[in-house]
DNA sequence: TTGAGCTCCAGACATGGTGTCTGTATCTTG
DNA sequence: CAAGATACAGACACCATGTCTGGAGCTCAA
């Protein structure tokens, strides 16, 4: 059976993560901020990376400019919402409610993130009244 | 670059979705549970996931019955955290406020789910003072 | 006790995802 | 136009993962 394929990779991450940073860059830019030691072959490995990304939609080329620029096309708060989902869906049958009380739960939440959830929790019976 | 192997794997995880319902079973059992139409090769398969759940500490096997009997020894909730956990590292340097926020935000949230959250908040203000 | 029929187990294998690299075409600029 | 950089297509190596084969070990009925 297939291996199901990831929807970003570690590699590809690694990618976006600079350009959340930059908003836009080249691949030589990139190249050189992930492989300070690197050499130059690195280039095609970040132009393939950059190739993938585009084609998941995660990343846009400026075509126009020489060198291309990229930049990101999806928020990293997307990506966290579908791997969340991905989650949900794998271990909860789509449920994400188990998924709140396991974060609820687990150490690490102050005060401040009690009451901003709190916050959120009261927009949403606003909205939905 | 080697890929950073998975936590537990898809076939892996639904062998343990089956355990997670049975509390204990034999491989013939779970093989028949997994794939109702399957030649009995499938067996040796199901042998092997449960070798590699059993190395990676999911699940215990009672070698004093004959056939061996199997159990999950990792709740369902377990596996939710570690994954939120490392969602949580790959996204946002390990904060899981953001999680927090993007499974609020999603819709789906039901009013019982909002209060039983709220629920869950006050607990820990109490805890904490 | 022995044979039949399970089960267990070690190891091999095929597939495909993922990261990397090579070689060549294409473009820009002096 | 020449030189240097960039883009792009294709190939490759490695390994995680799911699957299978063959033989050893166990149980039990005849």
């Amino acid at each position: 059976m297939a291996r199901t394929p990831q929807d970003v990779t570690d590699a590809e991450l690694s990618v976006l993560q600079v350009l959340w940073e930059s908003q836009t860059a080249t691949v030589r830019e990139l190249t050189e901020r992930l492989y300070p030691e690197g050499t130059t072959a690195l280039n095609a490995t970040v132009q393939k990376l950059l190739e993938r990304l585009e084609a998941k939609k995660c990343v846009k080329r400026n075509r126009k400019t020489w060198p291309h620029q990229f930049s990101a096309s999806v928020a990293r708060e997307v990506l966290i919402a579908r791997q969340l989902q991905t989650t949900a869906d794998k271990l909860c049958q789509g449920e994400i409610h188990p998924l709140l009380t396991s974060l609820v739960k687990a150490r690490g939440l102050t005060l401040e993130d009690r009451k901003s959830l709190r916050g959120l929790l009261d927009e949403l019976d606003q909205k939905k009244k």
